[in-house]
Parts: structure tokens; sequence; C-alpha cells
DNA sequence: CAGTGGTCTAGACCACTAG
DNA sequence: TAGTGGTCTAGACCACTGA
């Protein structure tokens, strides 16, 4: 089959209408739209397998070569998981060995750096107007406000490590409550995955340096004054929908914050 | 041309010795190695066109593909900058759009964020033990420490945002003056590259949240006592050859270190 | 063993750049 | 118009998994 036929098959939008539109969009990256709408839309979830490379080519009326572009961007983005011999699979973050998927909080000895939680606080409430407009919420609508120590498991002395402050969308998080998140094992976002059906597609993250609080210092038992690390995470979901507003406070004395640059 | 002839033409190891050693390596993974040798050797310099794909193929006996799927990872990695209709260039610190190829640092507001820099000091000296470790150098090599500021150059009042010490690897860097760091525009890695043939290729980076000393907090123009974001970034060249450490104190005010989590 | 993803090839055609 | 990278195909074979 002629690629520019395969083309006509699927491409929507024509050619160009004015200006300096892009107007040609390759077929693979058609595809990968197409896939990632059934990601959203839930068709597979999260943990399940999808179809076979060669199945999903029959389908859309393109070559494996062509799917197989489409899925390795997918997969690359941690949107998809290839596992050789078995299939591809929808990526999650309930069956993951790292705890925690977006944390880049490391031991500064090599210790293995587990952490354990302690939950204070969570409620529903208001949107305050900051987080509203963080979360792209409706004047009046709810947020869920939990609030959380991590403390670390390692050898040494058990310490307070970090202090979060996190914000859910109202409307997509009905019905988390306290005991639910205390008595869920395992990731977090994992929860948010099989419980509510919102999965964390990728954060952005802004860091600075501020002084404990009295409260803070408390909490994270350092001396009031200490200088901590505050990383304010914004999480999103399919489409960019923004959907998790995290301030954390971190205490760097035994820890710090990793980042590879490339 | 079978594949299984073909990798004959190529392949190192053969068959395993014992183990559970991979004793497997794709021919494009092979064809990535041979490629990132020419770079490393500086067969083709910073900046100057590779062979194209297909001078390439016949280069090495394999399909254009292959050859692609090599240069596919290398351009992923920011080893190699593809240009569709022009050719695959060597990636280069010199003339690049972003003067801060690793800094990543914003303005709280949308601000453009450019910085300009004052050059505190330049001098060569035996490596501190600290230093030589980080940087494997043997005991009484010589290390070049550079200390400089970053003032914010928007709008706003100018002030300084950013106290950096670098320490670069002696051996590598014979020759660096004051006079030349000073005079020098553009990005200072386009320096290292262009004059002592020094290319960056990747970075590790360590945040921690620390209070300014008296001296620091005079240079930075805050309180004594203040936060400050500390940044400790660890820069390898090819071979995984770490050639320079920077510790970098951010006054995080007007500014904030960006990530984006994937 | 069948089914999956992973590699490799050979060739066609498209999009972009520059002389 | 020639040369480059970018897309797409069709088919072969390899490596891995699990029944």
């Amino acid at each position: 089959m002629a690629s520019s036929f395969a083309r006509t098959e699927i491409d929507k939008p024509g050619p160009a209408e004015g200006g300096t539109a892009p107007s040609f969009s390759p077929l693979y990256q058609q595809i990968k739209g197409l896939l990632l709408g059934s990601l959203q839309a839930a068709e597979w979830k999260p943990g399940e397998m999808i179809p076979s490379e060669i199945e999903l080519a029959g389908r859309f009326k393109v070559s494996q070569g062509t799917v197989r572009k489409a899925i390795d961007e997918l997969a690359q983005e941690n949107h998809l998981v290839r596992r050789q011999g078995k299939g591809t699979f929808v990526a999650t973050h309930a069956e993951q060995r790292t705890q925690y998927r977006f944390l880049r909080l490391m031991p500064d000895d090599g210790g293995d750096g587990r952490l354990q939680r302690r939950l204070l606080e969570c409620r529903r409430m208001r949107a305050p107007a900051e987080i509203a407009r963080a979360l792209d919420l409706k004047a009046g609508e709810a947020a869920v406000q939990v609030r959380r120590l991590l403390l670390s498991a390692g050898a040494e002395p058990v310490q307070p490590v970090v202090l979060d402050e996190i914000w859910l969308a109202g409307p997509l998080f009905k019905g988390l409550t306290a005991d639910k998140l205390a008595g869920w094992r395992g990731p977090m976002y994992g929860l948010f995955e099989t419980e509510f059906g919102v999965r964390m597609i990728r954060a952005e993250e802004k860091i600075r340096a501020v002084t404990a609080s009295a409260d803070e210092a408390a909490l994270l038992a350092v001396a009031p004054g200490s200088a901590l690390l505050l990383v304010e995470r914004l999480s999103f979901t399919y489409g960019d929908q923004p959907v998790e507003l995290r301030r954390g406070l971190y205490h760097t004395g035994r820890f710090h914050y990793r980042n590879a640059l490339n």
C-alpha cells in the first residue's frame, strides 16, 4: 500500500487553510494520538495489556513499523511499558518498585532511603483562591487538603524529612477520606488510579529555599529559621489537566534533591 | 544481506563465556558505540556535520535504517542534532540560543530571565582533597577555581541571583585565565569546547537548602542567615569523566529552580 | 510451541534545504 | 535539481515469555 494512500485513510485536518499552519502530521503521530485517546478514555486500564502491534496495525490499516514508532514514543513518555515476549502494558503507579514516582530525594550516604508516612490531616473544603487557580477549579468548587510527614526509615534514628501539603481537585476525588489514605499500602498515586481513575502523567516542580516557621520547625524537628527546600509540584493527568498541587518542605540535613541533566 | 551475517561483520564480544553476561548487542548499539568513539576522538568537531546516513551505512556495511536508529539515540542524548534537509551535526554549546545549557533557574514572573556575569576570581592551585576526589584527580594535581556572580538583567533593579564557585580539572584546562574568561562572549561551556576541546555531556545535581554566611550574604545582597539554594553540579565529558564541580548558591527571592518530571 | 516485542533489511516516496 | 533527513512499507528473522 502506498504511503500517500494510507495517510488519507486517517488524516484528519486536510490541506492547510491559511497562515503557516503545519498542515502535515505523520501517520505514526496520528496513531499515537488515537492510542492516547484510548488511554484517556480508559479503554485499557493501568496495568492491563494493550493489543499487540500486529493487531493494532490491522486495526489502523498501517504497517507494524508505524504502530511501533507510535508505541515507542508513548513508552518513552511513560504512558506505556513494553515487555519483550509478553506484550505492551499501560503504565501504572500501583505495581511499582519505586514507591515514590516523582520524589527525587536521596540519602546523602548511599542508604536505601526508604521513607515511612505519617498522615496528619485530610479534609475537604472550598478551594482557596490560589489553589483554585492552580488546579483550574471554578469559584466555590471543593478541594481536598492532605498534610503528612515522611520520615526516614533507614538505620539511623527515625526523623522527619518531608512535610507535605497536598491539594487535590475536589470533583475528581469524591469520597477520599483520611481512613482510605491511612489504610492504603503502596504509592498514593496508585490509590488515585485504582479508586478514582486519575492517573498522573507528568509534573512540574518549582524549587526555592525558605526558612522554617515555628510550626514547620516543630513538625520537622529542626530549629526555627532553619533553611528548608520548598518544592512546589503541579501534577497533570491526561489532556494537561492539573489535578494536584503539592507543597513539600524538605529538610536537607541528611538528604538531598537529586537531578540529572542531559 | 542477512542480518546474522551483517552482525558478524562488527560484533565484538562473541558468545557468552560464562555467568549471566548479556552476550548480545544489537547492531545499532554497536554502531552507536562506534559513532560515540568518533565523537570522543574529535573525528568530527562540535558544530560540524557528520557523514550522511547513507554514507555511514555503506561504511559500516549495514542498512540505512540501522544507522538511523543509532543516530536517533545519539540525538536523543544530545550528542548529535538532526536538521532535516541539511544533515546531522555534532551538538555544541557554542552556537546556542540558550545561554545556559544546564541552568534551571527561571524568573517567578514570566520575564526573559537573562543574566549578566561578573567574574570575581580565577586562580590555579593544588586541588583540595575533596575537589580532587570529586574530579578524579591524583594527589597534587592542579585545579582551576572560578568564582563569579550572576545578576538579573531584566527590567527590575539589577541584583545578584547566583554565586558560583566552579572547580575545573587542571590538566584539561591549561592556560585558562581570568582574561580569557572575562573576554569570552557566549556560554562558558562554549569556551571550554573551542579552547580546550572539552565538551560537557551530562551533569548530576544535588540540591540542598542552606543559610547564607556573612560573606555570601554580602555578595548576594541578602541578610545573613537567609535561606539559599545550594546546587552542587558535577559535569561529565565523554567516558563519564568528571571535569567540573560547581557549587552554586541561588537566591530564590524572584527566581526559582524549575524541574520537569515525566 | 505459539505469541509477543526487538532487530534488520531493501526500497519507495515525502519534506526540507540550498545552490 | 541534488542531497539530506523523515516516513512508511513488507517481510524476514531473533530473543524472550509462558503454556
